[in-house]
DNA sequence: TCAAAAGTGTTTTACCTACACCCATGC
DNA sequence: GCATGGGTGTAGGTAAAACACTTTTGA
């Protein structure tokens, strides 16, 4: 392990004690999944996150970040809660990665730092993430299983759980799944993931009603086959009348 | 204008390029107001606001800026957006405090940066605001009508707007009142609240019965007496019911 | 006594809930 | 053919929206 392979921060370039962290969901298999990264050499996971250069709007890093784990871009990512604990310093895990040589022990002083962290949720297609890339602290980009999360640094575990919280409040003004299914879906599934993030069971007809009630679907031609059963009839969005839900929002909850 | 007058800041202590900034929302004669500072020799106002000290938690620093400014504790007060564009630095502002002998000249690098802040929103009532105090930049602390602002800094504006917008969303799943009324009130005056901050009217009698439905309203034996017309019976807040539906949520909309 | 605001009630309509039934498909 | 999931319809309850009427008070 040389000097090559040792992070080259620029820190006088950033945002000092400021950081942002991206709970990147995806759907899959009937299992709300998050995105994370495990640190080198350690059994340690983190979120998908960064740092914040002084010219650069913190909106806009979290773009990038989006951008360089899952290569995905305009994608809906939405800004839901600053974490600033005193307690959010990374003194065990900057001491781990200079022990580590992977960490300029320079920096020392800067990463050990109390760090504020904006937390960003977005919602991608899971298939549409080909290769979820680690970033230069990290050795592996998984995703993970919202209800079997691994052992994670700091306040990560809560940062999760409240992004959840918040998606789950969202869902009642707006629609989702524009950006968690695949372009034609059938509203079995829309309701799968609906049950999923919502962690409770919904009625097949009502779901079904309530959602055309929206006037956010349009029915293709085509049905799902190949699977068992009968087929059902694939959908897609109408995306100006979603993208208007979504600014608009919906009048009741569920 | 001496030294003495000076503003002392201990950088060192801060978080750099850390601010918080409070809206502070009062309700008197039937009109919506914030809390406002006029920064001296100016015609410029700002947001109540101040830095984060690095051993304090940014949320614990938000009350203590409340607390400076109205005197009051314990009250509602919720973070809602973190303001980050490259173009909030007071390069401007910092200057004008230095010409005025306001501000030590060595913190004009720290004062200039780029400011990332967190928005703040609080609830209180107007009439407990006994003395609204200025901070130490400031002459001047006075409740301003929302429909009439005056002249704010940076993005002074958009933070209230925002406030405003997300205090109307949640209005959909809490109830609010406790903070912005007097102990008793009739229900007519949180009607008028209501319509204020929804900027609409609304059905007196579909209003009186939602309301009431929602379980959280007492009755006393009192009657608002002195005004003209019949006198409408006093209320006031069943409080653990009311903080249970702020914590738990209501179901639907207006 | 009269205008204006407060308290109470009713009708209509829409939606949510909880169901039952038939249809298509793979095994 | 039969179990399983998908599409469709319907009756009952609840709540929201849109109303009218009576009561009380100060001027």
């Amino acid at each position: 392990m040389n000097k090559k392979e040792e992070v080259a921060i620029q820190v006088e370039d950033l945002q000092p004690g400021l950081s942002i962290d991206c709970v990147i969901f995806g759907f899959h298999e009937n299992e709300l999944k998050v995105l994370l990264l495990r640190l080198k050499n350690s059994d340690i996971w983190a979120l998908p996150g960064g740092f914040v250069n002084k010219e650069i709007d913190v909106d806009q890093e979290a773009i990038h970040v989006l951008k360089n784990r899952t290569g995905l871009e305009s994608i809906f990512l939405h800004q839901f809660h600053l974490f600033g604990s005193v307690s959010r310093n990374n003194t065990y895990h900057t001491n781990h990665l200079i022990e580590q040589k992977l960490l300029d022990p320079n920096l020392k002083e800067w990463f050990a730092q109390r760090f504020v962290t904006v937390g960003y949720y977005a919602l991608v297609e899971y298939s549409k993430v080909e290769e979820p890339t680690p970033d230069l602290l990290s050795e592996a980009c998984e995703w993970c299983a919202i209800n079997d999360l691994p052992n994670l640094m700091l306040d990560h575990k809560d940062i999760i759980l409240e992004a959840h919280a918040t998606l789950k409040k969202e869902l009642n003004h707006q629609p989702i799944g524009l950006n968690l299914l695949p372009e034609k879906f059938t509203i079995p599934e829309l309701q799968s993931l609906y049950e999923t993030v919502l962690e409770k069971k919904l009625d097949r007809r009502n779901f079904r009603r309530k959602m055309l009630g929206y006037d956010i679907l349009i029915q293709t031609n085509e049905k799902r086959t190949g699977v068992a059963h009968k087929a059902p009839d694939l959908y897609k969005f109408d995306q100006e009348k979603y993208h208007l839900a979504i600014s608009q929002g919906f009048k009741s909850g569920w």
